[in-house]
DNA sequence: CTGAAAGCGCTAACAT
DNA sequence: ATGTTAGCGCTTTCAG
């Protein structure tokens, strides 16, 4: 007089190797073999084996095999945020490169913040991850060393790691900017805007050098009156466009050195019913909708993302060996229409 | 007289609890206790057993702890493409309550491939995933059933899976549509076009059916010649419009099924310099700042994401049991100007 | 071509 | 409070 069993699901356990190779009537080790498209199998054997692993509904189990292994076949992605379009598009570009490579993508936002950038890193390294992308958060990046040198390549991107020396992909920043300020002198401006990130910010440094660097190969002082570096809010940047715009000379064009502040600017243009020559750093999605379209030097992510992922894995097959590598990528001038207005 | 040592970087080999333990003197089984932060360890070993962690570099391996433990701390989020800002929204969303579970996040892009998609959705179950969320590509998800009878728990998002049941998430499309008909009907438009994505795709027939919905409450005729249904491309794009704007008694106002066909549309617009009432579904980025604003019916990618880890979790500690689930999320309409332009 | 045995690094169950 | 033993599911090694 049992009672009827439950009414939930039945979970099964999960069918092992050693239960398909009872079914099959063979050893483990066959099932291995057929399990993983070894040779030297016995046709027989190897489609009785085939049966009992459809039957059984059998999977074999990663954590087992990384276990004896010691590779997971998966990589860690550390990025500022998953959600921001520059960082989706990198990771796509990884994902994609990964996959070339049987390998499977953890990835994760430190939401800028250096604790939480450093606890992912970490949790990933406890996944045995076979190598790490990471773009940095913190400054520092020592808490990583004894991962490296225990065989877990890292390679960084956009931003130098801190305190460490190690492989890296950066966007060629000073070049980008240099080239939109050349941009807008060719369009007769001499007073030419820059508002950037916070100076900590290793991309907001490079950016303000190739503007400065740009305006002195023309011969230009360069004016601090013109340039703004602070964190990137909509009333920060408009705070910055008023000082740039009543300033004793001010600004007929304006240099972004981000795409959070062009979007910020854009929309103080169109409240204050604005025009001023406009170059962004970064593309932003539909600048070439907006009246005028929006001049940018694009950055490109996916070429980001796979350089990265094509130095790690050259790092994991031990194909690249020895000294760090730093890849730069360029950037690209994409004139639409509002870095080439005139000086008002 | 031996060789030197070569000059590459020394791969350690990683410290076990085994060494940590005979480094501090103590038995394998205490380390494990000091690392999982157990109580009942004398304060002098505990000491001693952190102090051999840190000199060692010791890291604990998750792939043993998951093998012996049956569950790995992971899930697996099937998207159709990491980059799309919609999946990155929701990406992350999904990161943040799995990171509430002390969970990471595998991702993977199925590229609207449902050969892919299987294929990823297994490679996540062979690293025992402890749940799965997925975006359908294919029609067919009864490859998923072994999983789902082993008890890996499987939420799917943005559309109903193939051929089985399950829990899901899902906008409230038809809902949608409804709202943005009877929007563009407010403002005196009686001819209104529609253009959706090809119909076999399930979000495009529930957008299509809220359409012909608000049309029928209002007692209009539902009119062929104002609607069309296909893969969103610029070209296939510019002759639905076309033909809207050509019909014997063209399109005052167009609804456009998604963000794809909503940009083909505004460049088409630019182009031609027509001025047409014109409500996209889906939001899309610097849509306040087009000439004149982009009025939309937005979804919400990142309670979608929300709603689905929520409802995955539920099943994975087994707070709830029983029979499916769906849930439904809102959309919201947000008037810019374009929706708002009057009958030409 | 096939199989038996050992063991990857950890935790659960059971002593002490 | 601490240690011992067994074993998670697989691959490696070695023997047939």
């Amino acid at each position: 007089m049992s009672l009827p069993p439950p009414e939930t699901t039945r979970q099964q356990r999960r069918p092992t190797m050693k239960d398909v190779a009872a079914a099959a009537g063979v050893s483990l080790k066959t099932v291995s073999r057929v399990v993983n498209g070894e040779a030297n199998v016995n046709d027989e054997r190897r489609t009785a084996v085939l049966e009992a692993v459809a039957k059984l509904g059998f999977r074999r189990n990663a954590s087992a095999r990384d276990l004896r292994q010691g590779r997971s076949g998966t990589v860690g992605l550390l990025l500022e945020d998953v959600a921001d379009p520059f960082y989706s598009i990198l990771s796509r570009a990884v994902e994609e490169v990964a996959r070339d490579h049987r390998t499977m993508v953890f990835a994760g936002s430190s939401a800028e913040d250096s604790a939480r950038e450093r606890e992912l890193a970490l949790a990933f390294c406890e996944r045995r991850v076979d190598g790490l992308i990471v773009v940095p958060a913190g400054a520092s990046h020592s808490y990583l060393l004894p991962e490296m040198q225990a065989g877990i390549p890292v390679v960084f991107v956009d931003r130098p790691p801190g305190d460490i020396e190690a492989d890296m992909v950066l966007t060629d920043n000073a070049g980008g900017t240099r080239r939109a300020v050349e941009h807008l002198l060719s369009f007769g401006h001499r007073r030419i805007g820059f508002i950037g990130d916070a100076p900590q910010i290793y991309t907001a440094g490079e950016r303000l050098h190739g503007y400065r660097q740009a305006l002195e190969s023309a011969g230009i002082d360069f004016d601090d009156d013109l340039v703004t570096q602070e964190v990137p809010s909509a009333a920060a940047t408009a705070d910055a466009l008023d000082r740039l715009l009543e300033a004793p000379s001010p600004a007929t064009a304006l240099l972004c050195g981000n795409s959070r502040t062009t979007v910020s600017v854009l929309r103080e243009l169109a409240q204050r019913e604005i025009r001023l020559a406009l170059v962004g750093f970064d593309d932003v999605e539909l600048g070439d909708l907006l009246q005028p379209g929006l001049t940018v030097v694009a950055q490109d992510p996916g070429a980001m993302g796979a350089a990265a992922a094509h130095l790690l894995f050259q790092r994991i097959t031990g194909a690249a060996v020895g000294p760090t590598q730093t890849v730069t990528i360029g950037t690209r001038l994409i004139p639409r229409g509002s870095g080439e207005l005139p000086p008002a």
